[in-house]
DNA sequence: CTGAAAGCGCTTACAG
DNA sequence: CTGAAAGCGCTTACAG
């Protein structure tokens, strides 16, 4: 392993000290610009590139920001939901010039939990907290510390975290509209996501306030994980549990995720229930899986990726000190009509892969 | 924001040298028993946590790994395999207590590229790179320049490297000896990755070479690119090129990963092209998509948690300086059986989705 | 045995 | 105007 450079092997190459050699990397005025060419010269022949060690512990600054996947979502981890904020957040830092830094919350040990110690120990400058369970005591400690954090989601009980979401509400009213409106279907079964998330309380909450204007009566709620095991599980049950002569005793099923979706559309092909002929499904995310089942799965477009660049953006205004905007970003989503809710006839309405000839 | 704690704190609360506190909390036997008990009572208590840049400036160690992503690859960043990779990386970083980056590569300014510097200012002790095109010489340079670095893929020019893979030429082989041998299949088309990359052309050579070795003499190879829409389009170029009467003038179409197998299978669809009845299709990769569609593509699993795991400890073998074993790890993979060659009858069989009562 | 300096690499504030 | 010290936080090697 090379030896690295320092400033001092390019101030020696050049005769200057390192105090020199510093400030004509960094374009100051005193030094003259015969020595400024000759230190950036050296630099780039020497392959110089700063310490981030050295300049963190001068300048504290670590120039890096981290993403923080909590325990509570350790099984979701490898989703792609992360990708798609990791990528926002990217191009944020990027921006920014400072590293991204993923830290999955295995240390538990010494009685902290490990993106605390990021923060404490200044490995980064700052971090993003996403998908936090609404009783992590760690996340509102993080909060409360005082230490740069921006939340993604909604966080009703942190109402001073400054935060980028969605309203699930709202969303989740779009699509129960839609399937009422549209496709007059009105016994409606809702996939929720685990409730101790306030993602899941609040797509269920826009299901039931739904459902209570357009004055549903058939309606029904059963709790998932957001798994897609789970989402199978809830239609089996379902299955199991309806009087015999009956086809599906509901007309649409609202899941909360569209892994639950997938799941969900899995069990009723199998027990033969035609989607969306005997049951509309529509789901939540669109994060890829929606788009390539048979039928496409309606859903709404969570902007993950926006949501990570924005929250970035937002933390470095904390980490910079620039006063911020609000405390909460809300970003618009958008219904992505497919054929599992009855639209996009074409599609819905093509020869079926195992047609046969 | 709140003023870190330092071990000078730590130390003035106990009344000892920052030098006694930090053997203290190291646990070095010189420090007293009670005075050990002492500091680290007092350490907890100020929520002390060692700065990172102090500790990385004096041991000449950052204790982070960087995960790399190439310009090459840029438009599959945001994709599941590299949050596979990421899951399998931060595994084994956890294990060491070190911190994983995530380092694309947007910095091309300075006249390098952005994870040399992250490399040479030693915010990382390693890298692992992935996904890397054949003639990238920045990867040749780093490899070349002695900093750990391990490499996600076969490089064969980089013979020396240490590298984490699988045997793509013989995968492929697999897959097309099913279609052949199960399937009866004989009028082949490859729709082939990039081949400024190693693993399109090894994919490449496993169907050309299996291929001559089941004597098929209608086969045909289209260069894609490995997105879903450059799957759509070589199956679009084959619709519009065939002659009049022709379904579909190939009986199996082995695509290189399944991002362009759902794409093909989509405009096969829409055709009326029936698979697996008229046109068998596999894919490769079977990070999700694959067992998602209807039906199911055949694919090969690639393990790249495991390969991002392995890759990580082969990492710190050589940050460590520990004798590395071979410099290649091949790992097994396995060919995953669903309906889209014409295996698994029952899924196969299932009504589909649109099926009408 | 123990106290305290030295130095990792950097940049700014200070002394001359 | 410019040279060089000081100090960010840490830990080990050295001096006493």
């Amino acid at each position: 392993m090379p030896k690295s450079v320092t400033l001092k092997d390019v101030a020696a190459k050049v005769g200057v000290t390192s105090a020199a050699a510093s400030m004509a990397l960094s374009g100051h005025e005193r030094i003259s610009e015969k020595t400024r060419a000759a230190v950036k010269q050296a630099a780039e022949d020497l392959g110089y590139v700063p310490s981030s060690a050295g300049r963190a512990l001068r300048s504290q600054r670590a120039d890096a920001v981290a993403l923080v996947v909590p325990n509570s979502s350790a099984h979701v981890f490898g989703h792609l939901y992360f990708m798609h904020v990791l990528t926002g957040m990217s191009t944020a830092a990027n921006a920014h010039d400072a590293q991204v830094i993923v830290s999955t919350n295995a240390d538990t040990s010494n009685g902290g939990v490990a993106y605390e110690r990021v923060m404490r120990s200044r490995t980064a400058d700052g971090a993003i907290v996403t998908s936090a369970a609404i009783d992590d005591h760690h996340v509102e400690g993080l909060v409360a510390s005082g230490l740069p954090v921006v939340l993604i989601g909604n966080y009703p009980h942190l109402a001073d975290a400054v935060s980028v979401g969605i309203d699930d509400v709202a969303a989740t009213e779009q699509l129960v509209e839609h399937l009422v409106t549209e496709h007059g279907r009105r016994r409606l079964l809702h996939v929720s996501g685990t409730l101790d998330h306030q993602t899941g309380i609040d797509r269920r909450d826009g299901f039931l306030r739904a459902a209570e204007m357009h004055g549903l009566t058939d309606v029904a709620v059963i709790e998932g994980d957001l798994a897609e095991e789970s989402g199978a599980a809830a239609v089996e049950q379902v299955l199991r549990e309806r009087t015999g002569d009956e086809r599906f005793p509901f007309d649409g099923i609202v899941f909360a995720n569209d892994d639950m979706a997938v799941g969900g559309l899995a069990v009723l092909r199998r027990a033969g229930v035609s989607v969306p002929g005997d049951v509309a499904v529509v789901g939540f995310d669109d994060f890829g899986f929606a788009r390539v089942t048979t039928p496409g799965i309606t859903t709404i477009r969570v902007p993950a990726e926006e949501m990570g660049r924005i929250a970035t953006e937002r933390l470095f205004d904390l980490v910079d000190q620039r006063p911020g905007g609000r405390a909460h970003t809300e970003l618009g989503v958008e219904v992505v009509l497919r054929g599992s809710c009855g639209c996009d006839p074409e599609r819905a309405a093509a020869p079926g892969p195992t047609h046969s000839h």
